[in-house]
DNA sequence: CACCTATATACAACTAGACAAATCTTATCC
DNA sequence: GGATAAGATTTGTCTAGTTGTATATAGGTG
């Protein structure tokens, strides 16, 4: 404990003003140079404590911003039933989403294959991020079949719920088919939004949802920060 | 393609969606505040990412209305015979164009002796806006002998073509006999009416238009879109 | 020497907020 | 029904502040 460089003590003293709870869940540190100044180091030294916690995602700082204090990590289960709200709500987080775009397109070969349509046929993508208590944990992309489900965007845009948006077209329940996980580097773009830096790794969920008959009804791919979410399968 | 900038990625992942046509030609984009949602930055960084997409001319800005999405560029053929409407049907564009103004005055000393006429002698003097697909490709400016064409103004105001108007009176073919073309920077004017900046290049051709006996007709300058036409000089 | 710690300076990229200017929308009036 | 006025949107411009990155310098340590 006590021959430990300038850095490292700064670092621990702000980690123990995180834990303890002065500095906030979500609340913004002072600045880099006010820091500095506090601790009469130079920025460097700051930067260089900041950057530890970071790798511990204790903080997340945006560039032009400042640096924020980050949530506890979240425990997403993968039940037969795919629920977001309800999933979140249980574990004791608050779930929020935000729409990124909505819109109709021709759909790709695997889309088309995956929802058994034919090729070309348009269908809704929705896009959008997750979020629990305010922080976001996934990037998520739907396509559903545009013949099949006409109005889907309207419903989508006005209950924000694709479970209750899908109830207004007659889909009352819809099962887990299929999931498919990998691992992929995140995107300079896709880290933006889940306020990691590129290239940290993000869990790639595909899965495929289908009506009680079997019929495909929903395709996605959804992206989950790494460090912050882990997905369970228990039953 | 690795170490880009956050309004490089929005820039790319735009243009995609352009080329694609996801985003149709013509149309307009989503206003910058959502943008700035949609990519979680700042407005400021679209605007950097717009206005890196604006200087590929692949969109234009109107301030108050929107941003919107641009033609393909134009290539506009120089053949033996000036046809504006004829060209661009050739190159799948629908054209039209917009009168400026429609008055007679007196010739300029280069006027009169291109089309081989008194000094101080009268012209129509006919300036518009050439356009395809509703976009402006061209700042035209043309001057006929009134003492040849005595009615040619009511003609080109009632049929909206010079062709026409020519043929109404006795002029059946008509020959670009020169044409010379430099690069001028447009005028603020100019620039407004082509929707571009000013300082942007203009192609600037001028040319003269005889009829098959070799008299002069037409002496004018089109200013081209230096962004948006290419010239063509194929037999 | 090579490497880590720390300082100092400068600039690039991005955010934040405010206001102006042009445009579009809507209500109102005659 | 059309003109007008008021308000809301949307792009353009400006100032200021914050994090990210690069370079140069110097001391200490294995």
């Amino acid at each position: 404990m006590k021959n430990q460089t300038l850095w490292q003590g700064i670092a621990s003293d702000l980690e123990k003003e995180i834990v303890a709870g002065s500095l906030a869940r979500g609340s913004r540190l002072p600045t880099e140079s006010m820091l500095s100044q506090r601790y009469g180091v130079n920025r460097h030294t700051i930067r260089k404590a900041l950057s530890h916690l970071a790798e511990k995602s204790l903080i997340w700082s945006k560039r032009g911003s400042g640096v924020f204090v980050k949530q506890k990590p979240t425990i997403y289960s993968m039940g037969e039933r795919v629920r977001f709200s309800q999933n979140l709500l249980d574990a004791g987080r608050t779930p929020s989403r935000q729409k990124l775009s909505l819109s109709q397109r021709l759909a790709t070969h695997e889309e088309a294959s995956s929802l058994k349509i034919k090729k070309n046929s348009k269908v809704h993508h929705y896009e959008g991020i997750s979020f629990a208590d305010d922080e976001p944990i996934a990037l998520f992309n739907s396509v559903f079949c545009s013949k099949r489900f006409p109005a889907l965007d309207k419903y989508i845009e006005d209950l924000q719920s694709v479970t209750q948006a899908l109830k207004k077209c007659g889909v009352n329940d819809y099962i887990r088919a299929s999931t498919y996980v990998s691992a992929v580097a995140a995107s300079s773009l896709q880290a933006n939004h889940l306020r990691i830096k590129p290239n940290d790794p993000l869990l790639c969920t595909t899965s495929l949802n289908t009506d009680q008959s079997g019929t495909p009804i929903e395709f996605g791919r959804t992206y989950f920060s790494g460090k912050h979410v882990t997905l369970s399968y228990e039953a």
